[in-house]
DNA sequence: ATGATGCACACT
DNA sequence: GTGTGCATCATG
C-alpha cells in the first residue's frame, strides 16, 4: 500500500508562495507529518518537509508525475500542526514561502549530538533578598488575574521591567520564570543575539540545572536539534537563547521574556524578514502566555504601548550593588584637533593611575557624506522627513533617501556664515592610533568585526581585559550590550554624533538608547566611575537627554516628533527594496513598482520614494527603495500583495525585489 | 533556489 | 554549424 504526503521546501515561490508537493512512499516507512524527507525534487534530490498526508493521489495529476520519497529524514517526530501554523502566518505577513518559514523555525541538524552538560545542579539557591521593587515588579507578573484579565477579554497580559542596568531585571525574570516551571508551564527567554551575551545565557541556564534548554550561535546544527527535541520531549522546561528561539517547540507555554527588549537584533536580516518580539507577540495571544519585556531604553513601539497602558510597565528605579549611576559628561569636539579631548586624555590618565581600565566606544564612521558646519554644527536636513541629507557629488545635489527630496549643497552655512562647512568622522584605525600615540605606555586592546570574528579572538580578549591584562579597551558598539567587567572605571563615547547623522528616522532613538546602554557598563562597583561622551552638538535634545538618563523626556520629544512626521510607532512601514547590476533597470523597476503602487493605495497611506537606497549601492547592486506608509498594517499589507503581484508578472529581468514588513534598518 | 531549456548572436 | 550568455520556466 502506498500513502501519500504533502511536502514543502525552502525555496521562494514567489507567485504561489503555500504550494505544495504531492509524494508518496511505501507503507511500512515511517513517513508522518513533521518529519523531513530527501525526494527528487525537479532535477536534483532536495530536504522537504512533510506537512499533510493525502488519502489519495490527487486527481488533476497523472499518476505517473508523483515521485516516490527517497528517504525519511527524521526517526521522530520534529514539528506539529502548531509549528505549521506559524509558519503559514509568517510566510503571509512576512511574503515568503510558507517553506522558507518553516525552515527557519526548525533546526537544520541530521543527527543529534547530545551537548555536554555543564552538571552542577545548583536548583533551589535563590535565597538572596530581592529589593521592595522587585518583589512588586514580580509579584504583578505572577498574579493569575490582573486587570485586563478580570474584563474578561483574552488579551495577553503583557509587562514591561523598566529600570537602568543593575537594578536587578535578571533576578526577576528568573524569579518569574521559576514561577511558571512551578505552575508547571514553560518558559523562553530571549536574548540579544551577541556573542557577548553568552555569558548571561550561560548563567541562567546553569541556575535551571538540566530543566534548562540553551540555544546559541556557537552551536552545531546537530547541538540545536537535540536541544529542540528535548523542548518537545518535554525534558527541558525553559529555554534561552537569541531571535530564533522564539520558535522553541514548547508544550504549554507559559512566559516568554524578551530581555533587552530594544535590540536591533530580534530582527532578522534575512527572509524572512521576521521579528522575534511579533511572533512572540502571536504566540502569546494564541497560546494564552504571558509577555514580560524588559530594558533600560526600552523601544518607541514599547515606551507608546506603555504610555496607552497596552503593556504593564514596572519600575526598577533603584541600582543594587550600592552603585548610583556614574557621573556622565558631555564634552565638545568642537576646538580639538584629533579624536580625544583634553578631557578625556585627563580622565584616561587618572584611571590608569588608579589602576583602572577605560573602555572607549567607537562607532563606525559615517557611511555617507553630509554637509555640516563645523563651527555651529548646522546640517542640512529633509524638510519632509527630518533626516539628514546625503551629499551627491556626481549630481551636485543632497537628497532625502527617504523621499527624494533634493536640493543645492549651501555656499555659506546659513546659520553662521561659515564657508568651510563639510564633513567629519573617524575611522576606527584612526582612533586606535591616535590612543596608542597618545598612550604609549598603556596596553590598549581593539575589538570588532574583524577581531571578533577570529575564533576566540574575542574570548581571549574579553578575559585578557577582565583579568586586569589590558588598560584600554577600544571597542565597537559590540562592547556595550551585556557585559560587565567591575574594573572600569571610566567610559569614554570617542564620536557620540555619529549615529545622528544616518539618514534613519530611528537615528535619534538608537544614539540614545547606545549612550545609555553604555552608561550603564560603568559605574557598577565604583563610586566614582566615569562617563565621557564627546560630541559636536553640546545642545542636541538626544546628547542632554542621554547624559541626563532622561528617558521620559527623550521619548516626549522623539514620539511628538514621529508623531509629527508620521513614522512609527504612529504609521506601519511596508519597505520594498530593488536591487540591479545596471543603474537604469532598477530605477526603472522602482518606478513600475511605484506606477502599480500608487492607485492601489489605501485611504490614509501614503509612498515614500522611489529614492535611491540610504547604501546606494551594495556588491556593486544599485539600490532603490519604496515605502508604503500607513497608520493600519492591514490595508497597506494588502496592497502589498497585490503590488507584489502585479509586479512579478512583468517583471524586468535582473532586478530583484526584497519586502521588508515592519523594517528597522532602513540602509 | 536551481537546474533545464530554448533562443540570440558570435566565431572557428 | 556549434558555442557562450542569458531570459524563462517548472519543480509532484
Amino acid at each position: 500500500m502506498a500513502r501519500f504526503f504533502e511536502l514543502i521546501f525552502d525555496i521562494p515561490l514567489i507567485n504561489s508562495t503555500d504550494q505544495s508537493f504531492t509524494y508518496f512512499i511505501d507503507d511500512k516507512e515511517q513517513a508522518a507529518i513533521g518529519k523531513r524527507a530527501m525526494v527528487p525534487f525537479g532535477r536534483r534530490d532536495c530536504l522537504g518537509y512533510i506537512i499533510a498526508e493525502k488519502e489519495n493521489a490527487p486527481l488533476e495529476l497523472q499518476e505517473d508525475a508523483i515521485k516516490k520519497i527517497r528517504r525519511v529524514v527524521d526517526e521522530e517526530i520534529l514539528f506539529d500542526e502548531k509549528n505549521i501554523k506559524i509558519a503559514r502566518w509568517m510566510a503571509n505577513y512576512y511574503f515568503c514561502s510558507t517553506g522558507q518559514a518553516l525552515s527557519t523555525m526548525i533546526p537544520s541538524g541530521r543527527k543529534m549530538i547530545v551537548p555536554e552538560f555543564t552538571d552542577d545542579e545548583q536548583e533551589e539557591q535563590s535565597t538572596l533578598s530581592i529589593s521592595n521593587e522587585q518583589a512588586d515588579a514580580l509579584h504583578a507578573i505572577i498574579s493569575p488575574d490582573s486587570e485586563t484579565a478580570m474584563h474578561g477579554s483574552l488579551e495577553t497580559q503583557m509587562f514591561y521591567l523598566y529600570g537602568v542596568t543593575g537594578s536587578g531585571k535578571t533576578e526577576v525574570f528568573i524569579r518569574a520564570a521559576y514561577n511558571m516551571l512551578e505552575q508547571g508551564k514553560t518558559v523562553i527567554y530571549l536574548v540579544p543575539e551577541i556573542s557577548l551575551t553568552h555569558q548571561t545565557a550561560k548563567m541562567i541556564g546553569e541556575r535551571f540545572g538540566s530543566q534548562s534548554a540553551t540555544l546559541h550561535s556557537g552551536m552545531s546544527p546537530s547541538q540545536r536539534l537535540a536541544e529542540w527535541m528535548r523542548i518537545k520531549k518535554g525534558e527541558a522546561s525553559i529555554v534561552v537563547g537569541p531571535r530564533s528561539a522564539v520558535f522553541a517547540p514548547m508544550h504549554n507555554l507559559g512566559l516568554i521574556i524578551i530581555d533587552e527588549e530594544h535590540d536591533n537584533s530580534y530582527k532578522s536580516g534575512n527572509t524572512p524578514r521576521y521579528h522575534a518580539r511579533q511572533i512572540a507577540f502571536r504566540r502569546c495571544t494564541t497560546e494564552s502566555a504571558k509577555l514580560l519585556m524588559g530594558s533600560a531604553t526600552p523601544s518607541a513601539e514599547a515606551w507608546k504601548l506603555m504610555q496607552e497602558g497596552n503593556i504593564k510597565r514596572l519600575d526598577l528605579s533603584k541600582r543594587l550593588c550600592g552603585g548610583g549611576m556614574p557621573e556622565i559628561k558631555a564634552v565638545s569636539l568642537a576646538k580639538t584637533q584629533g579624536c580625544l579631548t583634553k578631557e578625556l586624555i585627563d580622565e584616561i590618565r587618572k584611571t590608569a593611575q588608579l589602576n583602572k581600565q577605560t573602555i572607549l566606544f567607537m562607532n563606525r564612521r559615517g557611511f555617507a557624506h553630509f554637509y555640516q558646519c563645523p563651527v555651529c554644527d548646522w546640517e542640512q536636513t529633509c524638510r519632509r522627513c527630518s533626516v539628514s541629507l546625503t551629499w551627491h557629488k556626481s549630481r551636485g545635489k543632497c537628497i532625502c533617501h527617504y523621499c527624494g527630496y533634493s536640493e543645492p549643497p549651501p555656499s555659506a552655512c546659513p546659520k553662521c556664515g561659515c564657508v568651510e562647512a563639510g564633513y567629519r568622522g573617524f575611522g576606527t584605525e584612526m582612533i586606535e592610533e591616535e590612543v596608542r600615540q597618545t598612550f604609549p605606555d598603556l596596553r590598549i586592546c581593539r575589538i570588532d568585526a574583524d577581531t571578533a570574528g577570529k575564533k576566540d579572538g574575542l574570548e581571549d580578549t574579553l578575559l585578557k581585559f577582565k583579568a586586569g591584562m589590558v588598560d584600554i579597551l577600544l571597542g565597537t558598539q559590540m562592547v556595550a550590550k551585556g557585559l560587565n567587567f567591575p574594573g572600569v572605571r571610566l567610559v569614554g563615547v570617542v564620536f557620540a554624533d555619529t549615529g545622528l547623522h544616518l539618514p534613519d528616522f530611528r537615528a535619534a532613538e538608537r544614539t540614545f538608547s547606545l549612550i545609555v546602554q553604555v552608561a550603564g557598563r560603568a559605574g557598577r562597583y565604583f563610586p566614582d566611575s566615569k562617563v565621557i561622551v564627546q560630541t559636536l552638538r553640546m545642545d542636541d535634545p538626544v546628547i542632554t537627554k542621554s547624559c541626563a538618563l532622561d528617558v521620559t523626556g527623550f521619548f516626549s520629544a522623539e514620539l511628538n516628533q514621529r508623531k509629527m512626521l508620521s513614522f512609527p510607532p504612529y504609521s506601519r512601514l511596508i519597505r520594498f527594496v530593488i536591487r540591479a547590476k545596471n543603474q537604469k533597470k532598477a530605477e526603472t523597476a522602482v518606478k513600475r513598482l511605484a506606477s502599480f503602487a500608487k492607485p492601489l493605495l489605501p485611504q490614509g497611506a501614503d509612498i515614500l520614494g522611489p529614492a535611491e537606497c540610504p547604501i546606494g549601492m551594495i556588491n556593486s547592486n544599485y539600490r532603490f527603495q519604496l515605502i508604503l506608509r500607513c497608520p493600519s498594517m492591514n490595508a497597506i499589507h494588502d496592497a502589498a500583495k497585490e503590488i507584489l503581484e502585479r509586479y512579478e508578472k512583468g517583471k524586468d529581468t535582473r532586478t530583484y525585489l526584497e519586502i521588508d514588513v515592519d523594517p528597522v534598518s532602513m540602509l
